[in-house]
DNA sequence: TCAGCATTGTTCGATACCGTACAGGAATGG
DNA sequence: CCATTCCTGTACGGTATCGAACAATGCTGA
């Protein structure tokens, strides 16, 4: 049916009133969502793979600064109207699809379902504990705990502890250069954590990642994981 | 009355409910506001002064992850309810007072005012982007970039050209060791772009300074202006 | 099969910032 | 007025990461 957390949490009945509304998008690599500086028109509930919402500064650097897959949405700002803020959202980690909608209908469906808004709430209330975390983290933590955080995260949200990956990406979503990578991945395999080649990322040993990757990886984890169980909706 | 730029928005009529129900509060240097894993008893609407919402990593390092002044309130997590989440926050640059006001009162009212909870709203968007920018900004930009835009913001916040600031502050402000605020100020002295003795730090020339710091100042700021402008409630 | 492209590996010096330690000056409180 | 505490300046070697090239490898499509 749906692979997306959100929309699992809703009742039967509000879901299927929505359903006929959604489309299917598929969820191919780059593909941009939500283009810097344009009016959202449609929010997307990701069934699997892993999406990021980016700043672009005005040299042209672009960095990720929120990472969003099936336990979320694209375009939570739309709750605040179909105004743009300065950031890019774009598929980073392939997948079969996602669910998208209209934002007039999701912004509608907002007034008449309390699930809904209670659910996108939650989703609000994670999305800014791992922003805030996330700031905290880029400036205290190195280039390698984040990485080894990152990996984690998309292998959460992927459900799979392989997927497709470049250094160049991870790059972007570090903020740091590719040689960087290149000397952060090697490191990694050495010590067996994870196994690379070629744009394709297995992480290897889960535990050992965990040890070397910041406490921000847990931290945000488990928000999401109260935040977001069944029972507690 | 208030200098509170929040409350300011408000109508007379929802702002006389509700000033009853406040006490001030002296915004004294270091005065906790909010304490990490306790939960929140009373949000608060600065008059002036600058707070800084942190978080706390296991090793004991501090950073800051948000400021608020006078154009916001402390505690906005409380539209959620009552459950602090990782952060501490904590009065930076002293100020006369703050309006406290009950959280249980705050949401009451959220629920009654739609003019409060149409602020808070905006509030909270102008929140979001700040802190996804400082994400970006704090992966981006270096120390002293970033020293830049801070000592701009409290500038704007605190509606004067001159603050009392310690570096050791300052560091944690920008997540680096104090000696290396140290160098930077010094810096920024001999460029003179500020004058820095003891404890007081006065901007010299802040178009300068403005051109030394990284465009998040300029972005964040704009987006504040543009969300809380007195016509657009 | 081969050309072309995307991706990865590697080098180099340069720089920003760390971690730690210590010393001196200014404010503060008894 | 003295002791203490806070704040600032400074030093040092060490490390992470930058910036900018260039080489090497594997994929892909004509």
């Amino acid at each position: 049916m749906t692979g997306n957390r959100l929309l699992t949490l809703l009742p039967p009945h509000d879901l299927a009133r929505l359903m006929p509304r959604m489309t299917r998008v598929p969820m191919t690599r780059k593909r941009v969502l939500h283009k810097g500086g344009e009016p959202i028109r449609e929010v997307y509930f990701p069934n699997d793979g892993v999406c990021s919402m980016t700043t672009v500064m005005r040299d042209g650097r672009m960095v990720e600064v929120a990472t969003i897959g099936s336990e979320g949405m694209v375009g939570l700002n739309a709750i605040f109207g179909r105004e743009t803020i300065n950031s890019e959202s774009l598929v980073q980690v392939p997948g079969t699809d996602a669910w998208a909608l209209d934002v007039d209908d999701f912004r509608a469906e907002l007034e008449q379902s309390t699930a809904l808004a209670m659910i996108v709430n939650r989703y609000l209330q994670g999305f800014l504990v791992m922003v805030l975390q996330s700031t905290a983290c880029n400036s205290l933590h190195s280039a390698e705990e984040r990485c080894a955080r990152w990996l984690l995260m998309t292998r959460d949200r992927v459900g799979a502890p392989e997927f497709p990956m470049t250094q160049e990406l991870l790059a972007v979503m570090l903020g740091v250069r590719r040689p960087t990578v290149t000397l952060i991945v090697q490191k990694l395999s050495q010590r067996g954590f994870v196994r690379y080649s070629r744009g394709r990322l297995a992480i290897a040993d889960a535990p050992g990642l965990e040890r070397v990757s910041c406490e921000c990886y847990a931290t945000v984890r488990a928000e999401f994981d109260r935040l977001l169980a069944p029972l507690a909706i």
